[in-house]
DNA sequence: GTCTATATCCAGATAGAC
DNA sequence: GTCTATCTGGATATAGAC
């Protein structure tokens, strides 16, 4: 049998070193600030070469989409597979997506970029991740450690809101603590405390809350 | 005294022809998405008129910004004047922010663009926003109406948060509650509703809070 | 102050050799 | 499967007439 001549005639390979590369440059530019030349310039691969394993940059774009949100899916599902359960699984839930988005600034940027230029039909995983939060949610509820006229899928985007926010523009908000002498890493660990804080006790004193109440507020 | 050929011999409102159609396609297209002939399409006016005017596509982008931020703040300067103040100020600062969010769509996508785009320097009104909310809540904190064991800025960044957040994603977002029989817009009403019951009053049952706690959670 | 014409470069995509 | 060479259009920016 012949021997390949093993110089990179590795279709997987390339393509996966494309998408590689791909995926770093249009999460730091977003879509129209990349070309397909810049791609083949970092990954050392022809431009004709991309054209030829993903037809255009808009189909590979979508790629990059699709395998970036099915790897942030699985890790998700990875590390919250690891979460004890009630009754902490708010102040779980929290930490562990606050810190959950910082490692994943890649699609979150990704995310980010989509979300403006008017991507609505993706994200195969997204309900996935929001889903699994939700009904843990839920059986807390049915459990009685936390208040059932709450909306599970509501408190569910509140969480991912006040972790999601942080660190799309934490290079703007720690400005807001300048002269205060805390490092960013510092004020990291507070604003997270202070969420959590926040979202199991509010922000009112003299509380006094009955469980399963319906009164209105005010 | 001679008259103008009266034609459009106006730089002044030339200008500002430039800047509007510029603010809208940057709005929604971004930087890159946006060409200088796409600008001088839409608004009338020959690409080299606006190189005249403003020198570079890049500077139209810079002045573009400047020009939404200051309005933007001139703007919530005069809603938030109309703010009743204690004891509510928490409701009607969240309703507020959520509000005028929905009503500025397009700055807030500049902003959005901005902060992918790794322009971090500007917001000469971002600070001072940031800052109303957060001295009345801290005056709410010394008339002991909210507990003083929260950093002003720290909540006045929830808030923001959670109101960037959904209109952010609201198109991916309202899609989760596909079946419950709910429009947008009462899904719109829900959500702020149930992020003012949270951060008033937390989400756990039986909580019994007391003013100024310093005790540490669980 | 505003235009037309154009220079120069770079984009996405394809042809065809190996 | 991968490359070099190239097509065609569009990008930013400038020159110079009016």
């Amino acid at each position: 049998m012949l021997v390949e001549k093993a110089k990179s005639r590795d279709a997987e390979n390339t393509k996966q070193a494309i998408l590689d590369v791909a995926e770093k440059l249009f999460s730091e530019k977003g879509f129209s600030g990349v070309s397909v030349r810049d791609i083949s310039e970092a990954s050392g691969v022809s431009q004709s070469l991309i054209h030829h394993h993903f037809g255009s940059k808009h189909a590979l774009y979508q790629e990059v989409k699709r395998r970036a949100i099915e790897r942030f899916w699985h890790k998700w599902h990875a590390r919250t597979s690891a979460i004890t359960h009630r009754p902490n699984i708010i102040r779980e839930g929290i930490e562990t997506f606050y810190w959950f988005v910082r490692d994943n600034q890649t699609i979150m940027r990704l995310s980010c970029w989509a979300c403006l230029e008017g991507d609505t039909d993706l994200w195969p995983g997204e309900k996935e991740t929001m889903d699994f939060l939700a009904q843990e949610i839920a059986e807390a509820q049915r459990e009685g450690i936390l208040r059932n006229d709450i909306d599970p899928i509501m408190l569910t985007i509140l969480i991912e809101a006040a972790s999601f926010f942080w660190w799309q523009y934490r290079a703007n908000l720690v400005k807001l603590f300048e002269g205060s002498g805390r490092s960013a890493g510092e004020i990291d660990c507070e604003y997270l405390q202070t969420i959590t804080k926040i979202l199991l006790c509010g922000v009112l004193t003299h509380q006094k809350q009955t469980s399963g109440s319906k009164e209105e507020l005010h």
